[in-house]
RNA sequence: GGUUGGGUGGCCGAGUGGCUAGGCAAAGGUCUGCAAAACCUUGUACGGCGGUUCGAAUCCGCUCCCAACCUCCA
């Protein structure tokens, strides 16, 4: 399988050409969401960023284990309460009932924007052992210590036994940290202010809690990714991805304590997406700086002229790097639609041509199928979707020209036409992760296009006796429905 | 304060040391009964100040501004 991707690694901030571990598989890791609230459309971003890059690697024809968690379990607030408990206690429902509602909440919204669900979705509850285990495994290896029934790793420890490597993906220096420490529960049990809790005591109305050799407790943040990453992907794996607000400390955490416990830090590379920001802010659920995707959809907020679509949503992250910010605005969302329509009208288009009958290809041709690579060559640029958009697009327009008739089709070889559009839509829809949303299905879909097609007709008798007052209230009326009518060369065509 | 990444034409948004991404909007034209769509043409942008270079938006320095992280967040 030649390969020529590369990828932005934040471990080494470098683009490296991609290599993994066993030829041909692909193990990824990404974080999933903490499930005591609704999805917010930040996280949306992320997610559909990793479904473009577990398409694109399985389009490369890796066989890719992609491994993305729940976690509902030892999140904490502020206040020290456990976010699922929380969620619990002011909703009055158990706190696996939160985290199952808003798994599935979760669940539909990704099937909403077309992301591919994950080969494995672990929880952390369901890995309580496994992270029992490697808080043995740290403690046994001298990264750990136990204070009150709870663990806390050991930086210092850590970075002496390991040449100073805290702090080498996110570039933190343990000596600032120390400096701009505060004052955070449980401090006087550290003997550092680095130091983070890998297990912790359970107070008596703790609802979630486990018992442990350390008695009961329940496990840190950051200790369910690096459990199941190793269970699920091995002690060294392939890619592991994240939302840039991970990156320190929860990424960083992460390495430590995968080090601490078996010597390697897990990912070999690391992808961070950027954040998405509303008001050249980050879209935050905990400041409110946020908007739903339901209000998007509906359009049910301040923030937007009218609702848009998921498809059009997608689109528009499509536009972006995933490792540059996205600023969301009406402004911006106006432009995918627009963009968004024109696509799919051009794949309808292209759907509808015809070889011209030549068995040679002539310049059209050789320029169809060569713009169609340079936009499969720019996603092994590191992903880089809005640059395989722009060249999408300069074939849209080609394919514009030939059913517009600026371009003859007699110039692209039956063969050439059949498999570009077969590469296309592997492009599109596969990869990219695009649906038509226009093109509906079923029996309905059917009976509509029929009945479009009568009154299409009726319309084009009444041009040809030149009735402009009839062909004029039929596109009127069609207009007032929502329905526009386009004259072509070879007749209309109509869209909603 | 520290860490990381940015400031690109009306808006969004890529990008390489020289061959002017792309989308949307705008203008002109072709086509059309009209309209829409489509096609063709047009904009010569890169925070500021220096420096390196034959040549820099792209490299270096300084400076201004912005964001994220350092506390829960994708």
């Amino acid at each position: 399988m030649p390969s020529n991707l590369t990828l932005y690694n934040s471990l080494t901030r470098r683009k490296e050409s991609f290599k993994p571990l066993v030829e041909g598989h692909v193990g990824l890791y990404v974080c999933g969401p903490t499930v005591y609230n609704p999805v917010h459309l930040g996280n949306c971003r992320t997610f559909v960023s990793f479904d473009i890059i577990y398409r694109y690697l399985m389009a490369k024809g890796y066989r890719v284990r992609y491994v993305r968690n729940i976690t509902d379990v030892g999140h904490l607030t502020d206040d020290g309460e456990d976010r699922m408990s929380k969620g619990a206690r002011l909703e009055q429902l158990e706190p696996m009932e939160v985290a199952q509602k808003f798994s599935n909440q979760f669940h539909d919204m990704m099937r909403t924007f077309n992301a591919l669900p994950p080969s494995i979705e672990p929880r952390a509850t369901g890995h309580i052992i496994e992270q029992i285990e490697m808080v043995r495994e740290i403690l046994k290896n001298g990264y750990a210590y136990e204070v009150n029934g709870s663990v806390y790793f050991d930086v210092e420890a850590y970075n002496n036994a390991n040449d100073d490597r805290y702090g080498e993906l996110s570039g933190r220096r343990i000596d600032e940290l120390m400096a701009e420490s505060r004052e955070l529960k449980a401090q006087d049990e550290k003997r550092n202010p680095s130091d983070f809790a890998i297990w912790m005591r359970a107070s008596d109305d703790h609802i979630l809690r486990w018992d442990s050799p350390w008695g009961p407790g329940f496990p840190g943040w950051h200790l369910e990714c690096s459990a199941m990453s190793t269970k699920y992907l091995g002690e060294q794996f392939d890619i592991h991805g994240g939302g840039n607000d991970l990156k320190f400390p929860h990424h960083e955490n992460e390495i430590a304590q995968n080090v601490g416990a078996c010597h390697h830090g897990g990912a070999r590379y690391w992808l961070h997406t950027n954040m998405l920001l509303m008001n050249g802010k980050k879209m935050s659920k905990s400041d409110g700086n946020t908007i739903t995707p339901e209000q998007l959809f509906s359009g049910e907020s301040k923030h937007v002229s009218e609702g848009y679509s998921p498809m059009v949503i997608r689109f528009f992250m499509l536009q972006t790097h995933y490792r540059s910010t996205m600023d969301l605005s009406d402004e911006a969302l106006q432009a995918a639609k627009k963009g968004y329509g024109r696509l799919m009208d051009a794949w309808q288009s292209l759907s509808e041509l015809e070889a011209g009958g030549s068995a040679q290809n002539g310049t059209v041709g050789k320029e169809l199928m060569a713009g169609l690579e340079a936009a499969y060559a720019e996603m092994d640029d590191d992903f880089n979707t809005p640059k395989a958009v722009a060249r999408i697009f300069e074939l849209v327009t080609r394919i514009n020209a030939l059913k517009g008739g600026q371009l003859s089709l007699d110039e692209v070889s039956a063969d050439t036409l059949a498999s570009f559009k077969e590469r296309l839509g592997t492009l599109l829809f596969d990869v990219l992760g695009l649906r038509d949303e226009a093109a509906g299905a079923g029996a309905e879909q059917e009976a509509l296009d029929k009945v479009m097609q009568i009154v299409l007709d009726l319309r084009q008798q009444a041009r040809a006796d030149k009735d402009w007052a009839l062909s004029d209230k039929l596109r009127d009326a069609l207009s007032a429905a929502g329905i526009t009518v386009k004259d072509g060369k070879d007749g209309a065509s109509w869209s909603i």
